[in-house]
RNA sequence: GCCGAUGUAGCUCAGCUGGUCAGAGCUACUGAUUUGUAAUCAGUAGGUCGGGGGUUCGAAUCCCUCCAUCGGCUCCA
């Protein structure tokens, strides 16, 4: 009997029924039978070696599909365990997932000492296990045998998995001396791997449940072709150097001290210029957008946080109190109660509204010693805040305003890898985790969801992650290091506003509670310049770099006409320094460049007749000649343009 | 906070199993040199080897503890 077997150009083809994919792959050729690893059978990805006993639709996936790598990953996290087993007898695995870059196996050593100076001989084995091209061979079992097997080997990680699943779908796959209960699917046999590195060794809560034990978590990559490891290994050691960390300390922007304490970063001037900037940036941006600017105190008494709600929902992550008149202060850990205190001093009427109150503030959170990370997580850190204080109606219009705002951030840095989570609500915790207003929720949560259909940004939305005061938005972006990081924030907020008796006069002449939009296009300083650092590794764009220009005179004998430019400089808005070491050109060169200074003016007896200079770009070398004043003018151009986009 | 690792001059690092092991390069400073588009030469200075405790005749090296950092987990802007 035949089947029918449809290819993703449409074609059809005929085979006998329990054809596997693996035999369409060799009826193609003989290439692709070698280089497939997973097939995807009437939408289901599977083992090439399934007998297929009907008429489908298939994709043959190979290591160019992102299906085709996650099977092998997964392959080989089975092939890791065969291997640990091996040295380790006794060992128990939780699971073992491919995941973005590779897999991990979390894994009970129970009690036997692991650490990374034993990931070389784990590689070895599973290399040497790889050469024997295993078969991974799949079988069907009952649930009770399964509990049986598993209660024989004393396994109780397994058990638990098992009492999740339906008697009559459970499988088990056996490679070499290694079975596992697994959904599969996989490569055929171990052979497919041909490169294989363990990454690092780390600890992981059983089922990510911080209350739980803690399990031995293994992280690999393995390939097709050794070339492919070592042009990743290479990736990965370009990603290092642009780590904010690294840079930040060449370039002398920021640093830590012992004595000040973990998480707190101390802004050496490259980094004062820096947040400057920034800040001019988002002055102008929001005065034009309408916002006012406030500034107040770096910490509170107790009875606002309890008015606003936040002291029970967050006390952890905040300082602890300081006690002194018999009263309790705060340092803020966010901005919003004072800003809020400030709308109600205002009094407005319906007829002052939209209020944006923007704030540099100053916040300070406890966040746990483990999480601390460079500048991209601290406990002390000044937000881009600010707080629209708007009527329903204005909502839409308003909340589209700061989405349009974000999206010209982006274009003025260039940032185009970012996706938007859209936090929503979970409708059965109203009342406990969200504030218990279901139309309002549903209400702002469409019209968000409107906004981001409406300006074809992508986005994904994330159920029950919603503030407990209304819906947000988070922009993701990643570190140099492949680390996710929220960048920026736009929160929706209908409930805390009543909590503090907000109110304005409407139109009727009633009382009416605004809705508050609580946003942060550019974040905090910290987290915000970080990102930078390694967005552009280094290279800040002309208006961000701390130093714009370096003046290198050839020999001291033209200091004095390269003070002279520099002092011209300054005039002209553009920050710049004398290199008037007694050094060689080429070594002043040399160093300005290692600095990332955008711009070089060599100065020597021609210039100085001439008036001019002498323009090297960094990274594009000689730019030939221009009078002192036709450089300002083209730098201070420069920038207009990049900040006008 | 949890698991694991690391911690030597301002920076990057060497220093094997305890006994000229306190070193190198860069930086800084001094002098010579007066230089034309990515490193001129020479000299000098600089560290109680993260802090504290212990083992030992003797500790950067071994043990304990605290602190910090790194890789993850949990959490988050």
């Amino acid at each position: 009997m035949q089947i029918k077997i449809t290819l993703p150009d449409q074609s059809v083809r005929e085979f006998p029924k329990g054809s596997t994919a693996l035999d369409v792959a060799k009826s193609i050729s003989e290439g692709l039978a070698r280089n497939v690893l997973a097939a995807r059978i009437n939408g289901e990805v599977r083992d090439l070696t399934l007998p297929i006993d009907e008429d489908a639709q298939l994709t043959l996936l190979t290591w160019n599909d992102a299906e085709g790598k996650s099977t092998m990953w997964h392959s080989s996290a089975h092939l890791m365990a065969e291997a640990l087993e091996h040295f380790y007898p006794g060992v128990k695995f939780w699971v073992g997932p491919a995941v973005q870059n590779g897999f991990y196996y979390d894994v009970d050593f129970g009690g036997q000492a692991f650490s990374a100076d034993d990931l070389k001989k784990i590689e070895d084995k599973m290399a040497e296990l790889a050469k024997q091209a295993n078969p991974y061979e799949r079988k069907l079992m009952s649930k009770d045998e399964a509990i049986r097997y598993f209660t024989e080997k004393g396994d109780q990680y397994k058990l638990d998995l098992l009492g999740n699943l339906q008697d009559g779908s459970i499988t088990f796959y056996t490679q070499g001396s290694f079975t596992d209960l697994c959904r599969g699917p996989h490569i055929p046999h171990t052979g497919y791997i041909k490169a294989i590195k363990l990454t690092n060794v780390a600890g992981a809560y059983w089922k990510n449940d911080a209350s739980n034990p803690m399990l031995t978590r293994i992280y690999g990559i393995t390939f097709p072709k050794k070339s492919e490891l070592d042009e990743y290994l290479a990736m990965l050691e370009e990603a290092r150097k642009r780590d904010h960390r690294k840079i930040g300390k060449e370039m002398e922007i920021f640093t830590f001290d012992d004595d000040v304490g973990p998480g707190l970063p101390l802004w050496l001037p490259n980094g004062g210029v820096l947040i400057e900037e920034l800040e001019r940036l988002a002055k102008k941006t929001e005065a034009v957008a309408g916002y006012k600017r406030v500034r107040t105190p770096h910490l509170a008494k107790e009875s606002m946080y309890l008015t606003s709600g936040h002291l029970p929902y967050y006390e952890d992550s905040m300082y602890p109190a300081m006690e002194f008149d018999g009263e309790k202060y705060y340092l803020k850990a966010m901005n919003c109660p004072h800003h809020h205190k400030i709308f109600k001093e205002l009094n407005p009427s319906y007829r002052d509204l939209p209020i944006r109150l923007a704030e540099y503030g100053t916040c300070y959170r406890y966040e746990q010693s483990g999480e601390l990370f460079g500048l991209m997580r601290v406990r002390s850190l000044q937000m881009n805040d600010a707080h629209i204080y708007c009527t329903r109606e204005q909502f839409a219009e308003e909340f589209n305003a700061v989405n349009d705002m974000y999206l010209k951030y982006f274009r003025i840095f260039g940032i185009e890898k970012y996706v938007m989570r859209f936090s929503t609500h979970e409708p059965s915790k109203l009342g406990q985790k969200y504030v218990n207003n279901p139309e309002l929720w549903k209400q702002t949560e469409d019209m968000v969801r409107q906004v981001l259909i409406d300006s074809k940004i992508p986005y994904v939305e994330v159920p029950d992650e919603g503030a407990f005061y209304g819906p947000k938005i988070d922009v993701q972006v990643w570190s140099a290091i492949g680390r996710e990081f929220t960048l920026a924030t736009n929160q929706v907020d209908f409930a805390v506003p009543a909590r503090f008796g907000l109110s304005f006069r409407n139109a009727k002449n009633e009382m009416e509670t605004p809705i508050c939009i609580h946003r942060a296009p550019l974040g905090t300083h910290e987290r915000f310049i970080g990102f930078l650092i390694e967005h552009f590794a280094g290279n800040f764009p002309l208006w961000l770099a701390p130093e714009q220009v370096a003046v290198l005179p050839i020999s001291d004998k033209f200091n004095g006409y390269a003070k002279k430019v520099l002092r011209q400089l300054i005039n002209s808005d553009i920050r710049g320094l004398v290199d008037d070491r007694d050094e060689k050109i080429g070594k002043k060169i040399r160093d300005a460049e290692v600095k990332k200074i955008p711009y070089m003016l060599i100065v020597g007896e021609k210039e100085e007749q001439e008036s001019c200079v002498s323009v090297r770009q960094h990274g594009k070398g000689d730019q030939g000649s221009l009078s002192i004043q036709a450089f300002c003018d083209k730098l201070n151009k420069e920038v207009d343009e990049l900040l006008s986009v």
